[in-house]
DNA sequence: TTTT
DNA sequence: TTTT
């Protein structure tokens, strides 16, 4: 089990890129408020969240900054190389679903939740995530 | 919300160390094994984890490198400086509770579960982990 | 383990009543879309939710019929006699935390999430939830 | 979001059905420990579990009264008549996910986790459970 | 680097 | 109705 359930809004528009074979990804910072922490509410973790395939391109045509959205996805650390040779680790959310939890802004009536759900493999993506 | 749950093996036995104010906080690091993955069951995530305080000393007297448990937690992205002044951001989830699912290695008979949770502001502690 | 973590709106708005010992018990019902599900979004699940003492208030003071939140708990397995004698058993969701995901309608500006915890025994009352 | 995860033991062996069209349906009562509770570590919710399709058959297969598995799910409140024409309520988990946290008695060496998924419309059945 |  |  590697479960991540994050409940925050869009720090930046979603970027989408694609893999060599064709692949789509997004990937945005996620700001997720702190409940309970000392600083009152003006906290916030920035988490990188990526997703993949379908669901990385309903996040370029629905997803805005400032948005609100659920996800669920899974922990992953990924090792990379810097350009002079360094080694790094980042971690990321890899996103299995996202419920959006409002409407884009200037979009019409408020028409509930939408679910997008990406399953199997993609969440184990055998690709480098592209830049 | 921010909650992570992971299910995995300690890749090492816990460090414990003190703040200068006294609290306790333990550190290792999760193994959590990929279903699903391309790669079989052979590849992991190493995911770091944090514990404060009575949970962190439960931690440094009860778990050992290869023992199975069960974290839940939030994730965390800490921000600090490295020794010739670069600026590097780490992830790590702060534990919240830790559900043994073996008993350490040489001990008695098998009881069950225990279960030990730290609550309230120490998921959101106010000082910098020691090293 | 036992964790709940739903997202929905207040079926109703929730009843408070005490114990004989004096502690608030909130409950309502938390109407739960389906997504993915064969009948469109039309279609949801109806799931009782309690939570206790001060958080217990917070519902009653804060929540309304309709209201979009996050709701965290445990689910929780109770028995009772009918009337006539008869054994029977309710599911119902024990609350932890509970999520604000909008403002109570007629209140002023959107000033962000609300998160409210009830931590310790009251998630494992000793009492029974009165009428 | 309707998500349950639970860590419990089999209270009995799983009971596999056949619907009509011929789709699978596990049952079996999960033993959830409660910690943290009044009344020590005796105390445990149980909770009513089933899975569909290939989910059921590997849980038949692999799945025996008191092993300890971790489930994840979405809980789902189905209304159904009695014989005598009382309208009743049950709540399950639906499962979606299945890890096994240790093997079946009597099995060889301890080989780690097996984790298996159910996905897509099958966590929304439009089918009766039968019996 | 960041959201409301 | 129930698990360890």
């Amino acid at each position: 089990m590697n479960k991540v359930i994050l409940v925050g809004r869009l720090a930046q528009d979603p970027e989408v890129r694609y893999t060599q074979s064709g692949k789509a990804v997004a990937s945005f910072t996620l700001a997720v408020n702190r409940f309970g922490g000392g600083q009152g509410q003006n906290s916030a973790d920035f988490i990188p969240v990526v997703a993949w395939e379908k669901l990385a391109e309903t996040c370029g045509n629905n997803l805005t900054k400032g948005q609100r959205v659920l996800v669920e996805g899974r922990l992953q650390i990924r090792s990379y190389e810097t350009n002079d040779g360094q080694k790094r680790r980042v971690a990321e959310v890899v996103a299995q679903s996202i419920e959006f939890l409002e409407r884009k802004q200037a979009s019409g009536t408020d028409a509930g939740n939408i679910d997008i759900n990406s399953f199997g493999k993609d969440v184990f993506p055998d690709e480098e995530i592209p830049f």
